[in-house]
RNA sequence: GCCCGGGUGGUGAAAUUGGUAUACACGCAUGACUUAAAAUCAUGUGCCGCAAGGUGUGCGGGUUCAAGUCCCGCCCCGGGCACCA
């Protein structure tokens, strides 16, 4: 057993000492960049799951390379992060130290599995070498106004200790370690994503990803087309009196005096995709969070039940986004008594209410209530009471209805369509100046600030003169300070706060006392351009400024032709990535609006009988131990013959088994290996073989590329001898898939190394047609027989041939046949 | 609730897009080799039936000479989204 290690150190010290993998500057060949999402290194090394995509690239690599393409496959690190810094905490030990090590058992690894990366590429997101370009692009988003500080309440992990990204933030919980997350006011470093949603939804359909990841991410820019609408806000005197009332226009009062004219008087503005059902509106509800309820409980505005409004204000507060969201509760809400909306279309007086199912943070924080024409405004109105008007004509639906239609009791507008009717309306109150278009997204600003040790250091500093000022270029890259206190402070602030000596510092632009940015940048930054430092990182040489001398290569690499990796980012690192790259494109750096070109995800790996690997139920499989017993080639073997690569799989120790079966099969067929002529049978299984191992790599099917070479072998196994010529082509085949293996058949059966500057090996269509087929003898749809024909045989031939087997003439005695149906080389149905 | 996937032997899975359902592999069974076991090799292996034959791709209908594949109505599993106005 420990001959197939040896064998495969073998040929990776040959590959690597006769470059055969290495990428070539200077060339004529048309390119091909494979990328896979570089690993976190973590302590613990790679697990099965990552050989999965990896392999899959790699085979295409081969592929690629073999069918005359130059092909850049790299690798590298995302080394900045949690895990090494809570490492420190605990430890003491440097992250740097940690990561060093790390990568440096993943690179072994990865190594041991014989991957065709050009190693003189490797990056590592951790090297001030590659960070100070990270710095670099976050200048460019400082300079272009696209990354800004603000002060808001901001999604917080008390665990973590530090502010998350929306996207970091799943079902209400942090990401990474599922503590719940809090809302945090801290100073935070915001990049603004938003001012690209437009072109981040709709440059999506340029590019061949999986559907589901398409659709996340149109999900999560959540664009609506829709309008604003301000309903003005009355008070009613006179309290409880109803029938003395008189109402009066309210000022707001954030326009300072009172009295003043129609401008400035006290609005809600709501967000609606339906301004065609204006006229159904029957109440208007804000969320706790609304500015007229602060104003309430500050008493600007006086109304008549302020206790109730109060007590359900901070019951609101006191629920968790989670609880807020949670579509199966009812619904709640309190009316605001003494105040009025009015509607500006008609003029009519409709209540207010409070209801904490309407969200703050999204559209206006409130809403026009259409119950007719909304479920969750219906659920209300019933439960309360409230009047539901119909202004859409449906069909036959129960309450309420949604859909568009003719629109009813609309005044001037009924009788038109709803998509009519929203144009005309916005047009209405446009010229009211009650309203406009307007185009709504889910998408927030990204939260892009960490309060934490281990991240890149963000390049600005804060001058009591001159504000904030960016650093320059000659100045990158900002490293870290040196230190041995690694906790977060939980403050709000960085460790690096703590840190006098590199706090202090001159203003690029006064030269006065100046002090550094404390917070450092999220993990997603590296991974946010690695794609770019590969084509940068040429012949191992430091990525250098300015950015301008990559312009070349950037042109003839870019974009990412395949990108793998799981599907785990669709809203993370691939939105964020694909914001960048944009970025990046305004500032003239790349010239293609998309950075990966295709994408595919791997499925998941679970345990034997399917259970997720975990190690508290002991089923980890571990890479390395297969290739110890079995070797790297089975290992890889395995991971694309267990099923389609998009699916989520089952490992079996066993089907490892069949993998080695299957090379020792090989071997014995390769004792028969003679340089004699092929036979007509073999030559045919050859093309068909090569037609479709070709296909099915191009497609991602290597499932059933790997078991039609498992169906040739078993034809070779028949033969007497086998011709090297078609054993040859046969071993080029299989080389993506096991590349030591491959490697070593070639030199045993005399052939002069490296297997991979072979071509490819190309089939003809004519020759993957057999002499001899058998066509299937139906009567009535049943096949009753199948007789050998020659290939091509006409249909009176077939139709003769067919009816002299006493099979079918079982069939078919005692019956006219009243239709034949013959499809060439395949069948013949009698109907009888 | 909505949007994607998917449901085929004992298991992982194939099926050229309407034309022999279960390729390939695992497992299992029997036999050979062996003192024995493992490994290896050979043969068999959807289900019912001694056989002829029947039957069979989640369930119920339909279209067709012919349906895993197309149409209609359900059920289940996986993933995503989910009070987004």
């Amino acid at each position: 057993m420990e001959d197939i290690n040896k064998i495969e150190k073998k040929w990776q010290d040959y590959w690597d000492e006769n470059e055969i993998f290495k990428t070539k500057e200077e060339s004529d060949k048309p390119k091909f960049f494979c990328l896979d999402m570089f690993p976190y290194p973590s302590g613990e090394g790679l697990h099965v799951g990552h050989p999965r995509g990896y392999s899959a690239t790699d085979t295409i690599s081969h592929f690629k390379r073999m069918q005359g393409y130059e092909v850049l496959h790299p690798m590298g690190w995302d080394a900045f992060g949690l895990p090494a810094e809570n490492y420190a905490i605990k430890t003491g030990v440097h992250p740097k130290k940690k990561v060093e090590e790390n990568v440096k058992h993943f690179k072994k690894q990865l190594k041991t599995i014989g991957f065709s990366y050009d190693w003189s590429r490797e990056i590592n997101t951790t090297d001030p070498e590659y960070f100070k370009w990270t710095q670099w692009i976050f200048l460019k988003l400082f300079e272009k106004g696209l990354a800004y500080q603000d002060t808001r309440p901001i999604n917080w992990c008390p665990s973590c200790k530090t502010g998350l990204a929306n996207e970091e933030v799943v079902k209400g919980l942090c990401d990474r370690c599922d503590t719940k997350v809090v809302k945090k006011d801290i100073r935070q470093w915001m990049l603004k994503i938003t001012e690209y949603a437009d072109r981040l939804l709709k440059d999506i359909d340029e590019v061949e990803w999986p559907e589901p990841i398409k659709e996340m991410q149109r999900n999560w820019i959540g664009r609506s087309e829709g309008a604003t609408i301000k309903f003005p806000i009355k008070k009613q005197c006179g309290g409880g009196v109803r029938t003395a009332s008189i109402p009066v226009i309210l000022s707001d009062s954030e326009g300072s005096h009172r009295g003043g004219g129609v401008d400035d008087a006290l609005e809600v503005e709501v967000f609606t995709t339906r301004p065609d059902t204006l006229f159904g509106v029957t109440f208007l509800v804000v969320a706790p969070e609304h500015f007229l309820v602060k104003k309430i409980l500050s008493k600007e505005i006086e109304i008549d039940n302020l206790e109730e409004i109060k007590k359900y204000e901070e019951e609101a507060r006191k629920k968790s986004e989670l609880e807020r969201t949670d579509l199966a509760k009812e619904k709640t809400g309190v009316e605001i008594k003494g105040l009025k909306g009015i509607n500006p279309i008609n003029g009519e007086e409709i209540p207010v209410w409070v209801a904490d199912y309407v969200l703050g943070f999204y559209g206006k924080g409130a809403i026009m209530s259409v119950p007719a024409h909304d479920e969750r405004d219906y659920e209300i109105a019933e439960k309360y009471g409230l009047e539901i008007k119909e202004v859409v004509k449906k069909e036959k639906e129960e309450p309420p209805y949604s859909g568009e239609g003719e629109m009813v009791n609309s005044g001037e507008f009924s009788g038109l369509s709803s998509s009519e009717g929203k144009k005309q309306i916005i047009k209405k109150l446009e010229e009211l100046k009650k309203g406009e278009v307007a185009v709504n997204y889910k998408l927030g600003d990204w939260v892009f600030s960490r309060q934490r040790y281990w991240g890149e250091p963000i390049p600005v500093v804060h001058c009591e003169k001159c504000g904030v000022v960016a650093l320059e270029e000659k100045d990158l890259p900002l490293e870290l300070p040196e230190t041995e206190k690694y906790e977060p402070t939980g403050t709000g602030e960085s460790p690096l706060a703590d840190m006098k000596e590199w706090l202090k510092t001159t203003c690029p632009k006064c030269g006065g006392e100046a002090e550094r940015e404390t917070n450092t940048m999220p993990q997603w930054a590296g991974s946010c351009w690695y794609y770019l430092a590969f084509i940068m990182k040429q012949e191992s040489e430091k990525m250098e400024f300015p950015a301008s001398r990559y312009e070349d290569a950037f042109q003839r690499w870019l974009p990412v032709d395949l990108y793998v990796g799981g599907a785990e980012h669709a809203v993370l690192h691939l939105l964020y990535a694909r914001f960048w790259h944009k970025v990046l494109y305004d500032v003239g750096v790349v010239k293609t609006k998309e950075p990966f070109y295709k994408l595919k995800n791997q499925g998941l790996i679970m345990g034997e009988g399917g259970i997720k690997m975990s190690k508290s139920k002991g089923n980890v499989v571990s890479p390395d131990e297969v290739i110890k017993k079995q070797g790297a080639d089975v290992l890889r073997l395995y991971e694309m013959f267990l099923g389609g690569f998009e699916d989520r799989v089952a490992w079996s120790e066993d089907g490892v088994n069949g993998m080695k079966r299957f090379l020792e099969k090989i071997k014995e067929v390769s004792k028969k290996v003679e340089d004699v002529p092929a036979s007509s049978k073999i030559e045919t299984v050859l093309h068909k073989t090569t037609k479709k191992v070709t296909e099915d790599i191009e497609n991602f099917k290597f499932n059933t590329a790997i078991s039609s070479l498992m169906v040739m072998n078993n034809e070779m196994k028949k033969e007497e001898k086998v011709s090297k010529k078609v054993f040859s082509c046969f071993l080029k085949l299989l080389a993506p898939f096991t590349p030591h293996f491959a490697e070593e058949m070639w030199e045993k059966t005399g052939n002069t190394p490296s297997i991979f500057n072979e071509e490819w090996p190309k089939y003809l269509e004519e020759k993957t047609k057999e002499a001899e087929v058998s066509v299937v003898v139906q009567v009535n749809g049943k096949v009753r027989d199948t007789i050998k024909m020659e290939t091509g045989e006409t249909e009176e031939e077939v139709k003769k041939k067919a009816l002299e087997s006493s099979k079918v003439k079982k069939w078919v005695e005692g019956g006219d046949i009243k239709k034949t149906i013959f499809v060439k080389d395949k069948l013949i149905n009698f109907v009888v």
